[in-house]
DNA sequence: CGGTTTTGACCAGCGC
DNA sequence: GCGCTGGTCAAAACCG
């Protein structure tokens, strides 16, 4: 495998769920109308309208015009499969080199396949998971091999392959197949100040490091959290159940954890989440997800629809001879929103309330901010 | 020493 | 049935 290749393949990152007291977390907008709104409007209505009240106000990120300029690939109203995006920077400009969801296969078979152009240096940069090879083969008619990856996050059946376009040498073709539904890092409220992401990816010669895997950030990310599905093996299963008795696992499809998404990438998640929802619900176990823009701000974030996401667990678990024993697999919600940091200085988490606010970005112009809030959750719950 | 990559072997699907 | 091809396995090598 080559340099860039690597490069995009083994950059790993997390996502950081920020401190857990709080709803603080959710800044209040003055919102009468809204809540008035929403009473007028039925529970949609008012889910929503909660969800933007705990939205920040403070956002210049990518707007949702370019947001929708994104998606308009999927051609529906329906948010079509898109994999997790790659966050491709250019380590010059901070911005977004190509995300380009070059095309959006069947549905049924849950795969996709994207262009990535290599950063000018010749390097891509991370797709926010960690991935391992298992294999290599020669393609017929391709000077170029293709390289078979799967997650390393052994409850996650998610694979890639990647292969040079034989057409544009610095394009790469990684077609995405099952998804990524999981979280690694173990988090504990105690531990939330370990919990920092790791620098912003960029395209640099030099290989990253990654987090120790199994560690807080490795293999961590979420736009939103949904629940697993259950297609792991027995042995599998095993082990992750046992391993998930001593701490709460987190699921979540993913942007690139801190990656810098670029708005295309934002709207590549939601796709990538309406997908869990639409052709890989067999299970019952994954939530609805859910994408939003607050118009007034500009704002928008993705979330899992837990109320229906509890149901479907209860369900399960009721229907399971075992008892299921998923119910510590219910995940947070987990709002992440965009926002532009500077270079010197991090916006990061813009609440407070003496809370530690992470640092969500060095040098990046673009940040997703993670937001966790556990008090809200047992509200859900 | 544990995790990852490499790489030849093996297997399954498909067309003829 | 046979050969081709793509996908996966698994042992050895590699690496931090």
């Amino acid at each position: 495998m080559d340099m860039e290749e690597e490069q995009l393949l083994q950059q790993g990152s997390a996502a950081v769920p920020p401190p857990l007291e709080s709803s603080n977390y959710w800044p209040s907008s003055s919102s009468s109308e809204e809540a008035a709104a929403a009473e007028d409007d039925g529970p949609r209505r008012r889910r929503e309208s909660m969800v933007n009240r705990l939205i920040s106000t403070v956002y210049s990120g990518p707007t949702i015009s370019d947001i929708e300029s994104a998606l308009s690939f999927t051609g529906g109203d329906h948010l079509v499969a898109a994999p997790p995006p790659p966050a491709v920077m250019d380590s010059t400009t901070s911005s977004p080199v190509v995300f380009s969801p070059e095309k959006v296969l069947s549905k049924m078979e849950n795969k996709y396949t994207l262009k990535i152009k290599t950063c000018g240096n010749g390097l891509a940069a991370e797709d926010g998971y960690k991935w391992r090879k298992y294999g290599q083969k020669s393609i017929k008619n391709s000077p170029n091999p293709r390289s078979y990856y799967r997650c390393t996050n052994p409850r996650c059946n998610a694979k890639k392959q990647v292969e040079r376009s034989t057409e544009e040498a610095d394009t790469l073709l990684v077609t995405y197949e099952g998804l990524h539904l999981h979280y690694t890092f173990n988090y504990s409220p105690q531990q939330h100040h370990l919990l920092l992401p790791p620098p912003p990816p960029s395209c640099s010669s030099k290989k990253p490091k990654l987090h120790p895997r199994g560690g807080p950030l490795a293999d961590a990310d979420a736009g939103a959290a949904i629940l697993q599905n259950s297609s792991s093996s027995p042995a599998q299963e095993e082990s992750m159940m046992s391993s998930s008795t001593t701490s709460r696992s987190y699921y979540a499809p993913a942007l690139g954890a801190s990656s810098p998404p670029s708005s295309e990438a934002a709207a590549a998640a939601a796709c990538y989440f309406d997908n869990a929802t639409t052709s890989n619900n067999e299970d019952g176990l994954l939530g609805e997800v859910q994408f939003l823009r607050q118009q007034q701000q500009q704002d928008y974030c993705c979330f899992v629809d837990f109320e229906e996401q509890h149901r479907r667990q209860r369900m399960a678990n009721s229907n399971s001879s075992n008892g299921g024993g998923l119910l510590e697999d219910v995940v947070p919600l987990l709002v992440r929103r965009p926002c532009i940091s500077s270079s010197s200085s991090s916006p990061g988490i813009t609440t407070t309330a003496g809370s530690p606010s992470p640092s969500l970005s060095t040098s990046s112009s673009v940040s997703w901010n993670p937001y966790i809030d556990m008090a809200m959750l047992s509200n859900i719950f």
